[in-house]
DNA sequence: CTGTTAGCGCGTTCAG
DNA sequence: CTGAACGCGCTAACAG
């Protein structure tokens, strides 16, 4: 058996009790005491029990990260930052629990007693559901990458709409006007966000807005392939495509490449993310960072901040964003 | 206040023990009552409470995927494969908590209080000591990835000798005789296995080893690109690289297109893992699969079993890997 | 400043 | 087949 506070009381000549408020530095304690305790706890390597001690503090030490899913429509270089960036934060202090919100086939099982709180990546309205249901149970939510209208939760995002414009107003400073999309996956509110900046670009512009040049995809490479096919296709031609995300520019540069265009001579192409590979391509990537892994990080802070401190105030907070020019566009004549 | 035994109790007119029993499957309660209980809970939205029931059956429900390290040297796709493969099989009956190894600064915090089973993602001869310490605290383990060679313990991986062999053959048999490697990480294993694998190949052919054409590497892009530069500066340049991984493969590519060379007109190049992006890189990517998916899937089925049945014999299971053939590599004359 | 006592929610003897 | 009583390891009143 693991040695528990009795064990420790017992050598130390004191009650459980007392042994208890010096391991949690009560400051109702003698210093000689508690130091004395520690010590003892030390050698023994003493190690508190959580269930027990979560029974009655009524926690868990679990902080759960949701994305809708696990599957298809998450990027690895998506996930893994954002990994990354809360598990920076979260150290060893609390357990970081790793979900898809589609691994469940009810709710029941996400409770205030199995999560501390909840950092939900959001990437579609599909996600209202489930996020309606941790605030009802009252667990701490905090929500990346989507805007809930809800004034009491906190949401961590970047305005994929200003980005997408300026990426847009980007490939219309180099001369450009037939400027295809092609859109994320059906249904995420990113998919929407990014066709608005796309449309305010070429609105502001007063660039007309060929609907032959909006084409739907998924967010994976084979969808960006797919899609830019359909574009080469077309009596006219775009001169440029602004793609939701890199997976799919780097499909869509492929399809290019194989129908014997050259990226940026012949076809200027954009994506979305920067993912870390975006840099390595021929051409490099000029594409937009959204500091994936900062908004994680942020995540963190703040559900910690909503567990640790209660500071319940809801808040939308916008994360920068940043355009990252690099040799996959030219100018056009 | 969460609906608990008790009330079921009260509601049904019995006493929490009966209630505890009926809800556990016990045999040794009429169906009837039984039934009628678990309609009450139903009703009642009961949910478990974890805590109390881990303090008692002295267990947790938490799985631990470890990496050796979250940052650099674990690629985003490699983790995303992973997480996929064992969240997959966990699904809501386990938490699965995500850890990179250098995030403890002790190994006090693991201990089977937290966890009930460890799946390693083991990069690293370092792990060890993590390991050892893992199997003293007689938490059940399973390894992913590297061979240990303790014999109570399972580990499941490709054998990258063997698969390095064979993609360094393919290039033999394409007539290349100037063969290059990049290697990866140092001090991880698998950096030592493909090496092994490429010099196996070499020398069964009785080709003439270059020390010249060995360079080190890192495992990720920029290493590969820097190494690729060091090759090319060579008084006599290889006609063909084995990248001991796709990211330091495509780093490869791109320093050969920035010198103006054509792959693989003029320069063959092999990686190792295919990512999911290295079938739509220009040219596409010939490369080593190693189902990373199905490991964590493998890994997952075998703690879960290690866990509900003690089987605690030690194994080393091999999984198949695959030459995925595609465009990166020329006849060499 | 410290100890006594109670109880968190649950599973598990041991009697019936 | 069912219930009463106990204890898992810990924190939180309440008394001193």
């Amino acid at each position: 058996m693991n040695v528990t506070i009795k064990d420790i009381a017992r050598l130390a000549g004191v009650s459980h009790t007392t042994v208890s408020r010096a391991l949690n530095n009560s400051p109702l304690i003698k210093d000689e005491t508690k130091n004395k305790i520690k010590e003892i706890a030390q050698q023994l390597n003493y190690v508190p029990n959580l269930n027990a001690k979560n029974l009655v503090t009524d926690r868990t030490f679990n902080i759960g990260l949701f994305f809708s899913t696990l599957n298809i429509g998450t990027t690895p270089s998506f996930f893994n930052q954002t990994v990354k960036g809360v598990n920076s934060i979260i150290k060893d202090k609390y357990n970081l629990i790793i979900k898809g919100i589609d691994d469940y086939k009810d709710f029941n099982l996400v409770t205030s007693k199995r999560f501390d709180g909840i950092i939900l990546m959001s990437q579609s309205e599909k996600d209202n559901l489930f996020i309606y249901n941790v605030i009802e149970k009252k667990i701490p939510i905090v929500v990346l990458n989507r805007e809930i209208k809800c004034d009491s939760i906190i949401c961590i995002l970047t305005d994929d709409r200003i980005a997408s414009k300026q990426a847009v107003n980007y490939l219309i400073d180099n001369g450009h006007k037939d400027i295809a999309i092609i859109l994320g996956k059906e249904g995420f509110k990113s998919t929407e966000k990014r066709k608005q900046g796309y449309l305010d670009a070429l609105m502001e512009n007063k660039i007309f807005i060929n609907n032959d040049f909006i084409v739907q995809g998924t967010y994976d490479f084979k969808s960006g392939y797919t899609a830019m096919e359909k574009l080469l296709s077309l009596p006219k031609v775009p001169s440029a495509v602004f793609c939701s995300n890199d997976d799919m520019a780097i499909g869509a540069m492929n399809a290019a490449f194989q129908m014997g265009l050259k990226v940026p001579d012949d076809i200027s192409i954009v994506g979305f993310d920067d993912n870390s590979i975006s840099q390595f391509l021929n051409p490099s990537l000029t594409t937009v960072n959204r500091h994936i892994e900062d908004i994680g990080r942020e995540g963190a802070k703040m559900i910690i901040e909503l567990i640790e401190n209660c500071e319940a105030n809801g808040m939308i907070k916008y994360m920068d964003a940043e355009l990252v020019i690099r040799k996959s566009v030219s100018k056009n004549a």
